[in-house]
This record gives C-alpha cells, structure tokens and sequence, in this order.
DNA sequence: ACCTGAACACCGTTCAAGT
DNA sequence: ACCTGAACACCGTTCAAGT
C-alpha cells in the first residue's frame, strides 16, 4: 500500500537547475491556460502536464499533489494583485481623505479588473483549496498599508485604524470577486466604483473620532 | 458508446410514489451528513448513497450528475436563508431608518448563524458548481424586499432604491461568507455587526435624497 | 415504478526504469 | 538531478436485470 500523501502543500523542491526552473515556469503557465481554456473541472494533472510538455511525473516531482499546483498559481496570483495595490496605496499618504478614497478603491478596481478573466478563473478553485485563509491573509497584509494610508489623512482621524482597515479591505475584495463573477450586469465596473467609494466613505464617517458626527437620529 | 449526459442540472423526475419521495428526502439528508462529516472532496456519489441506504443507481434517477445533487442541496438552503430573512425584513416596513438597518443586520446575521456549520460547508461546493447566479438570483429576490422596506422609511427617503439594495444585499452577503469562514477571529459575530450596520448606515447617508449631504469636505 | 450493483471510462498519484 | 509513462486505486456514470 503506498503511503498516503497527506497535508503539505508546498512544493516538494527548489529547481536548482535551469532544466527544473523552466519545468516549472511552463506547469504555471499552463496551469492558467488549461483554466482559462476548459475550466477547473477539467483541470487535470495530465493536462496541464501535457500543455507544458513535460510529463505528469515531472509535475508530481514539483507539486506534490493537484491542490499543491493550485495552490500555488493562486498564491502568485494574489501576490501579483497584492503588489499592484499596495504599491498604488502607498502614494496616497498624507492626501485628504478623499483623495485617498477615491484612490483606495480605484486602485482596487484597476488591479482586479486588468486580469478579469484570470480573476474569475481563479475563483473555482479558491473556494476548492480552502482559498479563505489565502485570502484572508492576503487581506491583513494589505490592510496593514491601508491603515498606514488612513493614519497619514490630512483631515480626519479613526479609533481602531487597524481593525477598520481589515474590514474594510474584506468587504471590499468580497465585493470586488462578487462584481467581477456577476452575471446579471449590475455589478459593472462603474457601479462598483461609485457604490464602492460611497460605502468606504459613508463607513469611515460613521467610524471618525475627530468630529461630532452627523448622525441621523 | 453511451450519451453525454450534458448540461440540464434539474432533477430527473419528480418522485410520483411515497417510496421515492423518501429516497429523495434520504438523499439530501445524507448529502448534508456527508458534507458536515467528510467535506466536498469526499463528497462521492457512492458515499452519499449509502449513507441514504440506497444504491447509487437509485441516486441517479433522481439526480443525472454530482453537481444536479449538489446544486439541489444548495438551491435548498438558499431559499430557507431567504425566506427567513425575507420574513423578518417585512416586518421592518414604516420603521425609523436606523431601526430599519438595525434589524436588517440583525436578520442576516441571525439567518446566516443559525445554520453556520452548514454556511460553512456550502461554501466549496457553491464555487464549483458556479453558484454565483444561485446567488445573485437569491440576493436580487431579497433586494426586492429590501427596496420595499426602504421605500416604507419613516424618515428618509432614497434614489435609485433598487440599484441600492442589490448593491447592499450583495455587499452584506458577500461579507457575511466571508466571516462565516473566517478563521483569523477578526470577523467574529458582534464585530460584524457593529461594523455592517456603520457601513450599510454610511452607505445609505451618502445615498439619501432627503437632505442635503453632511459631506465632508 | 422503482431499485440494484457490476462494469466502464477517466483521473490522481506512484515508482521503477531511464538520461 | 531530472524525466518518463505504465500501473493502480478510486470515483462518476450507465444499463441490463431485477421486484
């Protein structure tokens, strides 16, 4: 009986040499074009050994298992998304709150959006890996340079920057993966940014701890 | 060489004699016991099967593939989610704005809790079979109530109520799964609430057609 | 009208044999 | 150090045979 795999998601080794590098540089691309072509159900070991030309032993020699493989191109993935955002949101220190908003969800909407097709690919096998704790994680990193971005605003300050920060960038990359799967049209990309902009800024009002806030009692 | 059995997800039949109506009501019952028990990746028509004490044979009579099974149990607990909600919303007709958002939160919230094992559960299989339109379909039916209840404010008044309420049922709802899978204890029960009503409140101050805006600018 | 379960095709994963 | 691909276990689905 061979003993099971089990657990580890991690690839099994470093390529050490440019034969192995190459061999996995061309399983992650086909791994997007075998999702991008004929979808996760059918996202095969085979296949995607196949599409990168090299044979399934050859994969099983990197990723240990299917789950390993996509676990990986989706972590590269939200890296990638994670980047782009970041870097975006850095630039928006010491702005007015508005500005930073404004700046904050477009830069959200811009990064999500220019790799739509892979972003709707993904979402399948997200949800198949147990993908909540990748994007969580990816969330409190990237809430952790939001909060940076709020503590520098020119006018207005918050209680509890960190946690608003983390709730804030959740409900928005759950709304952003709704929008970007929606099929019903409501949910185009200038609704969201409009709807977007108005929920983080209605939000954050509610949230300030600099000024009387208007409340509607 | 046999027919694609292809596309059509409905049941098969309607179960016409007491006997299969008990199969079928096995049927589900066991799908829920398998998920709950071993989660989606072992959730194998076989299994699901036995555990209803019937052949797989019986199985597919009822259901052409895995994913009509599948898609059934889910279309199941979306409408008592909905119907739960949906009832509670009406009650909230002629109420104060803040009362109104009060209670909305607090029946989502309440709706999605009382069966979080099962929320949870639901969540991998909902990506595989593309649940999104099974959830957009639930949210756009509850967004109806939603307008109704908003339009019926006491004390304020919206543009555009319907655009709006699907936008916020969907935000609320896509926030909510992503608490209900949360595993970092940032997004527990009272957070989310706390944190829902100030963005749904802030949301809809920014939205409101009633007063001029305390815009902060 | 409904049920059964052996049979078949296909997929994940391994491992002995290669270079 | 890396690659190959036949082989095995397991799962989805069918269908001829039962009651």
């Amino acid at each position: 009986m061979p003993a099971k795999p089990q657990a580890s998601f991690k690839p099994r080794k470093r390529p050490v040499q440019a034969r192995s590098e190459a061999t996995v540089s061309a399983l992650f691309e086909a791994s997007i074009q075998v999702l991008l072509g004929v979808g996760y159900r059918k996202f095969t070991t085979t296949r995607v050994a196949e599409r990168a030309g090299v044979s399934v032993g050859s994969l099983y020699q990197y990723f240990p298992n299917r789950q390993a493989l996509i676990t990986a191109v989706i972590e590269r993935y939200l890296e990638g998304l994670r980047a782009t955002i970041e870097q975006r949101c850095r630039e928006l220190c010491g702005h007015t709150l508005d500005r930073q908003i404004t700046g904050l969800v477009d830069a959200a909407i811009t990064a999500k959006w220019a790799h739509i097709e892979v972003s709707r690919a993904l979402h399948e096998p997200l949800a198949d890996i147990g993908g909540t704790e990748l994007v969580t994680a990816s969330a409190i990193k990237t809430a952790g340079v939001v909060a940076e971005v709020l503590r520098s605003c020119a006018d207005a300050s918050f209680r509890d920057v960190d946690r608003l920060s983390l709730l804030m960038v959740i409900s928005c990359s759950a709304l952003l993966q709704a929008a970007v799967t929606d099929e019903t049209g409501a949910l185009d990309r200038e609704s969201v940014r409009t709807h977007m902009r108005a929920m983080v800024l209605g939000y954050l009002h509610e949230m300030r701890a600099d000024q009387s806030q208007a409340a509607a009692e």
